[in-house]
DNA sequence: TAGGCCATCTGGTCCT
DNA sequence: AGGACCAGATGGCCTA
């Protein structure tokens, strides 16, 4: 009768069954016990036996094969039933820890994945599209902080698809489509954020103007406001991804460009994100530098609130 | 159906 | 010796 380690697969749990029973069926491939013997008896005594009565086998045979490689070169060394069972387990061992490895990799990935714009719970970046565009996010904050100046939306499109693939680059011009329209045009669905403070900000209704029937609007501009992320490290937040289709993005110059909007005033809307934000936080917790961004925010606000040039 | 993405297994290497 | 890390191999799932 063949038992399985179910200790390992349960405390090792993957997302998916179809995994789990696929990897079932891997172990039971790989620890086929002999038979006539329980796996879990394999198993339990493996380390024991191993240690125990592998001494003098293995010395033997380590003896013998040595002789033999001494002799003819290249000659496998056979192992000892205890030796193979031990082997076995410490395989299994270490199949269960890369396992939990790489499920550790996966939830950091997420945890990026969560605070790189174009979050979607169900539309998930891949894992080197995360990357890549994490360390283009990454990039153009960067070059935000060092220069002191924020680039046009263009600018900033084009720095964090950079390397992306067309997919992605799509899925991106999607939601830089809909930050800049969708809000306004459609009542009642789910809106979304460029970054995910947005939602934050959505919740308390902080920021809805008059044009939007009390629905906060995300200003145009805001794409450039990176910042946003500097005050909300809770983006626990859906997407319009996750609600429906998108309408197509319309590429041009081998990037992509965005619907023009009729010029919508999100001014007022968005001095008051900005204020809250500030505002909201402990005087301990402001550096210096931020306001000194925040501020500079705001006296070019009106040069980014400018329809976008085609 | 091909290709992309992913999870898992596996053996090798390095480090403690 | 044993664990962490890595890269290659393999096979499943999904989508265009």
């Amino acid at each position: 009768m063949l038992t399985l380690p179910f200790d390992e697969l349960s405390s090792n749990q993957t997302s998916s069954p179809i995994r789990t029973s696929w990897a079932t069926n891997q172990i039971i491939k790989s620890v086929k016990p002999e038979p006539g013997r329980a796996l879990q008896d394999t198993l339990k005594s493996g380390r024991e036996d191993g240690e125990r009565h592998g001494t003098e086998e293995e010395e033997q045979e380590e003896e013998e094969a040595g002789g033999d490689l001494r002799r003819r070169g290249s000659r496998k060394k056979k192992l000892s039933q205890a030796r193979q069972d031990r082997v076995r387990l410490r395989r299994i061992e270490a199949n269960a820890r890369e396992r939990n490895r790489m499920h550790g990799l996966n939830n950091a990935l997420d945890s990026l994945r969560k605070v790189v714009p174009c979050y979607s719970k169900t539309q998930k970046l891949s894992k080197i599209e995360t990357l890549r565009l994490a360390k283009n996010y990454i990039w153009a904050l960067g070059e935000i902080l060092s220069t002191g100046k924020r680039p046009d939306l263009l600018t900033f499109a084009q720095t964090l698809c950079k390397g992306l693939s067309q997919p992605t680059t799509n899925l991106m011009a999607s939601y830089l489509q809909l930050n800049t329209h969708s809000f306004i045009s459609e009542s009642g669905g789910e809106s979304f954020s460029l970054y995910p403070a947005y939602h934050h900000y959505r919740a308390e209704g902080v920021g809805a103007s008059s044009a939007d029937n009390g629905r906060p609007l995300r200003p145009f501009s805001s794409f450039c406001g990176p910042y946003d992320a500097l005050y909300d490290l809770s983006p626990d937040c859906s997407s319009p991804l996750d609600a429906g289709p998108l309408s197509p993005p319309i590429n041009f110059n081998g990037i992509f460009s965005l619907k023009h909007e009729e010029p919508v005033d999100y001014r007022s809307c968005h001095y008051g994100l900005r204020y809250r934000s500030i505002s909201q936080s402990s005087s301990a917790d402001i550096n210096p530098y931020d306001i000194h961004l925040c501020g500079q925010f705001y006296q070019v606000q009106e040069d980014l609130n400018k329809p976008f040039p085609n």
